[in-house]
DNA sequence: CGCTATGGCGAAATCGTCTGATCAATCAAG
DNA sequence: CTTGATTGATCAGACGATTTCGCCATAGCG
């Protein structure tokens, strides 16, 4: 049935260790007897059976990702498929494989984890999210087992290796950028409140307010899903202040087109009325209506990073724990947000 | 070190076989001993190592993910999280994880689907993409092993389970909506030829064509990389042409939208200048400027089957070998194909 | 009472590979 | 010619589960 490396044993006339030595090219195997071996490998069609191989050697050349809950939700947001694509090069540059489980709730999420790691599928794992009080990363910790962050992990970061984009940066650049505008009631509509990306970009986002001496109000403050539907509601509700934002700064590009096609369903101009800025720099940016502004943030380069990481961590198994890596970002201005001589200087006189 | 079912039977007062039998649930074994050595395995923590019960069992509870060879571009493209999504589901459902090797040329590629399979390392495998000359699938078909196909396979299409669009239907019919809407001079821009899509749309629309007594001419004809560039690229060829087309069908959203925005930047307006319809109906389409029409072809449902069949494939190991599910599409109007009432209906005055 | 079903469990043989210990052969040195 | 090192290959367990037998009570039956 199965060719196994009896089968190649016995058709080069060798022991089975013999086989498997110079599978592993062991120095101790003459050249001679290893040619012959493998000339037997290649004529049988021989493949190591990868679980008797994991289960003697303890190591499978792969690597698990854990999505968010919603994995199928989740990959409707085109940073998934981005950050594994970095994942997927790395990963395949030093002969890991990848393995994903997905699960509806928190507790299957965190029970596929589980069954990864106790149950010796994978190497090493990748959070691809960082959310607060998150039981995985906390699961991963206590195990002692080699994984990497893709975000800012809460709690004791520094014992966490990851890879993050420095979003409080990146929230104060685009605040500013907007001041610089001349817009000054900027609001900001950001995704769950729970993720690390949401407050980081927020944090950011405020500071710069306070920077420019301007009062950071509540009522500008909005949060939503992270898909179009999301920023959809939440710029409605913004538009029923008083006196709605000339601004907004939007956490995620996806919603971002929610909120510029409802900005144009209620017959809003962009940039004009309301001027829009994302991140992710997601492919969709670029041909949107209008083009968005949005923060390019590498997410190739974070998901090929954090591969990067584990696997450094796989393979000096003295862990370096708390490594962290920021890959730089920076703003990518297109229409969305309108430029120095338009309208944003009218509002600039009109305000001051 | 590590918690194995000899623990959980030492600490349960039973044989290693007893565990093996409450894990299986097996109706041999006293409801009192199974919950005794449940409570054990709940307090020790255990879980099965998957290799020591792949290997006795030659069962790993997964499925393999063949991308086509530049998986890393392919990402790229919507299309693929989100039959991701739809795989990701039914695998889900059933128990089922997913695994992926990636690989840059089509021999790594082919490689890593052999590993795959004599290393027994998934059950069955899912191919993304259908290629005519594809070692992949000559590969699986010789071996027997289970495998499904998400589009129309070459070869001898009865012996292979797949799961498809009617995509010569749907190239059929969105060429008949544009002539519907007056189009006489009706192009089309293709992604390579040596895959099924592209042909089956290709011959869709040449069929269009002839059923409404136009000749089918080459220089109509482009084909392009799936990606947006591809489109720009295309779109400029046609219009060349000394009788530049008024519409034209594309393959793929991605590469519509580079037709859209190069148009556009040449001046022209869609779809007063130029109709545009494209196949997939992928979250941009509706999102772009204009908005595409586009075929919805129901990608998720696609992985969804896809998996389906696999499953069941596996299970009843008499593998119903050729089964084919067709997916239902439906055609989405949006702006970038014009209306009935509009230019198009001069055009059809003007050409009669 | 003796014999056979049967339910509940254990012993031991796989599954396919790796690896530390061991052995055989070759060769140089004494 | 013996000894000791060196090289090359084998042996005999692991690794952690599953699974086929088969054993031992107990119960049922005549």
């Amino acid at each position: 049935m199965q060719i196994t490396i009896k089968d190649v044993a016995k058709h080069a006339n060798v022991a089975p260790s013999t086989v498997s030595r110079v599978i592993a090219n062991s120095p101790r195997i003459s050249q001679k007897t290893k040619e012959r071996v493998r000339s037997s490998m290649e004529e049988l069609g021989y493949h190591p059976n990868i679980h008797a191989r994991s289960l003697a050697n303890r190591s499978t050349q792969s690597i698990g990702l854990v999505m968010p809950s919603a994995a199928t939700k989740t990959l409707q947001n085109p940073f998934f498929p981005e950050v594994l694509r970095g994942i997927s090069t790395k990963a395949h540059q030093n002969g890991y494989s990848l393995y994903m489980t997905t699960g509806v709730t928190e507790e299957e999420v965190l029970s596929g984890v589980i069954e990864m790691v106790q149950g010796r599928r994978v190497d090493g794992v990748i959070v691809l999210y960082s959310r607060e009080d998150d039981q995985v990363v906390q699961y991963l910790r206590q195990t002692k087992f080699p994984f990497v962050v893709v975000g800012k992990p809460f709690g004791d970061a520094s014992s966490i290796t990851y890879v993050d984009t420095d979003n409080y940066l990146a929230g104060r650049e685009v605040t500013k950028h907007l001041y610089n505008l001349g817009h000054r009631r900027i609001a900001f509509i950001g995704g769950s409140d729970k993720l690390a990306v949401t407050q980081d970009r927020r944090n950011g986002y405020a500071t710069a307010l306070m920077e420019a001496g301007i009062p950071v109000c509540e009522d500008y403050i909005a949060r939503a899903e992270f898909m179009t539907k999301g920023g959809a509601k939440a710029v409605r509700e913004l538009l029923q202040n008083e006196e709605p934002p000339t601004a907004v700064v939007v956490s995620d590009d996806m919603m971002a087109l929610g909120v510029i096609s409802t900005l144009s369903e209620m017959g809003l101009k962009i940039p004009e009325d309301v001027a829009v800025v994302s991140f992710n720099n997601v492919y969709i940016a670029e041909h949107s209506n209008p083009p968005l502004t949005s923060v390019e943030i590498n997410i190739f380069g974070l998901g090929f990073e954090a591969t990067n990481c584990l696997i450094e961590q796989i393979s000096d198994n003295a862990p370096p724990y708390g490594k962290r890596v920021i890959v730089p970002h920076y703003l990518v201005v297109r229409q969305s947000c309108g430029q120095k001589k338009s309208k944003a200087t009218e509002t600039l006189e009109s305000n001051s």
